[in-house]
DNA sequence: CAGTTTACGTCAGCCTTGTTGACATTCCAA
DNA sequence: TTGGAATGTCAACAAGGCTGACGTAAACTG
């Protein structure tokens, strides 16, 4: 590692997109397109006493409508705890409903009401529009790549959830 | 907004991409990128008492040795309270060196030590063999759409600093 | 049926990292 | 030379992560 500049060239395939200053800009393009992707949610969120916790929660929600407690923690990454303060907030203010299991009655089966969805609309309207503006300056082939780019970089369960979630299962 | 379906077709061009699922699934694959991203430094930081704000500022301050309080803050997108924090225990643990300015005392030039350094290159090593690895295995063409969506996705400002440290300024 | 495991909620306490407010120092221009 | 603007520091607070411990209800298992 920390090669300084990579063998340029290997089997006739150009490999000058893998250098560390490649990779570098690659890490800084990151951190900064990160900044301006939450960016627009987030101004929505600071208004209400909400954070970007509450944005994911309602989003996965949204996007898995009845998944359970337990699902969502997997799917976010964070602890029971720490999910738990947003989620009892978010059902108080009447934005996330809470249903015992039929099947299962110790899981609780989450869902958005009428006025968690007007805020998912809200939000993910923001994100999106960003979303779509870049896709559209950047045109089909570079979203191609970006895609594919992103997926390499996940972590292998998250990959898993990503497409569980594409697929819509 | 919320439209929907997207129009399939303009201008014999294909916009299947710009469907609001497409960009909700561009959405979900940043979310699980973005921890990746930051799951190798997160590792290594916790063990050290740091968190993400000292990789950030590490960072940017090798990146850009000299550079001062100010620019650094403008970078990070955080308050001057927030980041002075950190570099507080940067410095008080000799990562960083603070140097006041010759032209106009009131600034304070950072710079990395041996020892910041050292934390430097482990932790940027330990992001790029990722970046690396995700590179790889999408190939030359995807990384040029990779690069080209997340710049697009940038604030206005967020891009003038990633180009002028991309061009080493 | 008794005991264990699973799912969920909650309390308490800690840490990082964001915020605002108050303040010191330095520069510069009227 | 003096008052405002800019740079950076210290203090206090809030959000949202974390761990650990505990309680309850329901499901599973020998």
């Amino acid at each position: 590692m920390s090669d300084g500049r990579a063998a340029p060239v290997y089997g006739g395939e150009s490999l000058l997109y893998l250098t560390d200053e490649q990779l570098r800009q690659g890490i800084e393009a990151m951190f900064f397109a990160y900044r301006g992707f939450t960016a627009d949610p987030d101004r929505i969120l600071a208004d209400m006493h909400y954070g970007r916790a509450h944005h994911r929660a309602i989003h996965f929600i949204n996007r898995a409508p009845g998944t359970t407690v337990n699902n969502l923690l997997s799917i976010l990454g964070v602890t029971k705890q720490s999910l738990n303060r947003v989620l009892r907030t978010l059902i108080a203010d009447g934005l996330v409903e809470s249903r015992v299991g039929t099947a299962d009655r110790r899981e609780r089966h989450l869902y958005l009401t009428e006025a968690g969805r007007a805020l998912e609309t809200r939000l993910s309207d923001a994100q999106r529009a960003r979303m779509r503006a870049a896709y559209r300056e950047a045109g089909p082939e570079a979203v191609a790549g970006f895609r594919k780019v992103l997926e390499a970089m996940m972590d292998a369960d998250m990959r898993r959830a990503y497409n569980r979630l594409k697929d819509g299962a």
